[in-house]
DNA sequence: CAAATAGTTAAACAACTACTTGACTATATG
DNA sequence: CATATAGTCAAGTAGTTGTTTAACTATTTG
């Protein structure tokens, strides 16, 4: 992530600002990767709403997706995250710096 | 910042989902504290229009305000931030307690 | 009290968003 | 080819949001 605008910026906390798709991105925080139909599941939605939901996750750059034979992988982008967060939140760039 | 709800945790994110109101925050990360004429003046805004983002910032917790004399005076408050990151950003939590 | 500074509020409008349903596409397997 | 699994897409509805304008309140100072 080289450079982000403000708009961009934003974009990301914007998909990170729905209760529905920010608990799919904390569920993604914690595994190295999973397909659809078990973020789905997890979640408790449907099919057609992780789609929704996913399409905008992959457009901000928040989540990467793969796909493997019938399914697709996905997981999240921290570089994405850190680029956006990094104005808001200096301590986070600083110290995984470390 | 005890425990925060799912929803409360995105409510945070839409208070940075849009740019206005992001760069209002990125204003205040940088500096200790603005009175509203300042913040407004900075980020170019009208005074009308700063008030109803900061009436979403306050209610957000994303800053913290208090009067002195006419003016009013803000400031980030970044723990309320780290409890909306924690689960997005695990890192910036572990390590900001080193 | 009068005037200036600092901020709030309500109304109105346009633009956007989440969710459901049902039909559709893509890939793998028997 | 037929079937099952995995995911997409379009349409419709209901609710939310950002912005402007103009009038209003609060506090300080002369």
């Amino acid at each position: 992530m080289p450079e982000m605008s403000l708009e961009d910026r934003a974009r990301v906390f914007s998909a990170l600002s729905d209760p529905t798709r920010l608990r799919l991105v904390e569920i993604l925080a914690s595994e190295e990767e999973l397909c659809g139909t078990q973020i789905a599941h997890r979640a408790g939605i449907s099919l057609a709403l992780l789609s929704h939901h996913w399409k905008i996750l992959s457009d901000t750059g928040v989540v990467k997706r793969e796909r493997r034979g019938q399914k697709q992988f996905c997981r999240l982008d921290r570089d994405a995250l850190e680029s956006a967060f990094a104005l808001v939140w200096p301590r986070s760039r600083i110290q995984t710096k470390l």
